[in-house]
DNA sequence: AAGCCGATTGTCT
DNA sequence: GACAATCGGCTTA
């Protein structure tokens, strides 16, 4: 486990300009960002669930054969990352599974970020240090919520989000307190089919870190 | 530890 | 009709 120490700094959110910007960097710059969630609860009281992001890949485009839009494959589900970064890209896969992505860079060229992993930091322990946690609970607590369809089941993320900006507004935004964790590149995951770009350094993780899918 | 398998349905050919 | 940006459970060793 390498050392980090979290920052205090007060957060703020991140607009849907923020994700106007080339895939590969805001893959990068999620990792240590905090995924926030508006929920009713089951008595019916409003709270916000707040996740630190450790794992993203990066879907880059018509020239990458794991993005479903690629070689222009315009159809009704892709047809959203056809627009400019800044909203969301939500979809089912194996039919159990939905899938939460960020769309990302400019409306001519069809890209996002998945959101793969993260570990829960509620309001009353958000100025703790997570990493000084002991070993044990840190893996207790944060590997529930390693794998994307995990976090979207977690976060009650579905379909219902397809287009809509990522902002307070939709009840799922991004903040930033200014964390900026070790970041490491590994091949993303369960895209065998993808000839030569299922080798490309496209995920990124928080270096070490308990929450994560895969090594 | 690694490998197989079923679940379950939207999406595209 | 085939298969998927997954997951948990079970088998084999």
């Amino acid at each position: 486990m390498s050392l980090y120490k979290l920052p205090y700094i007060q957060p703020s959110v991140l607009e849907p300009s923020w994700f106007v910007r080339p895939t590969c960097v805001v893959a990068a710059d999620l990792i240590g960002k905090i995924l926030c969630r508006q929920l009713i609860d089951s008595d019916g009281k409003q709270k916000t669930l707040r996740m630190r992001i450790s794992e993203t890949e990066a879907y880059i485009g018509e020239g990458d054969a794991a993005c479903h839009a690629h070689a222009g494959t315009r159809t009704p589900r892709t047809e959203i990352m056809y627009s400019e970064g800044g909203v969301f890209y939500v979809y089912l896969t194996y039919g159990i599974h939905h899938m939460l992505n960020l769309v990302s860079g400019t409306a001519e060229s069809p890209e996002a970020v998945l959101i793969r992993a993260g570990f829960l930091t509620d309001d009353s322990a958000r100025l703790i240090d997570e990493q000084l946690l002991s070993a044990d609970k840190q893996l207790t607590h944060s590997k529930q919520f390693a794998g994307p369809g995990k976090l979207t089941k977690r976060l009650q993320i579905d379909r219902e989000l397809y287009g809509k900006p990522i902002t307070p507004a939709s009840r799922l935004w991004v903040e930033d307190d200014g964390c900026q964790p070790p970041v490491s590149l590994r091949p993303r995951i369960g895209i065998d089919y993808a000839g030569a770009a299922k080798d490309w350094l496209l995920r990124y993780v928080w270096t070490d870190h308990p929450s994560l899918s895969k090594k």
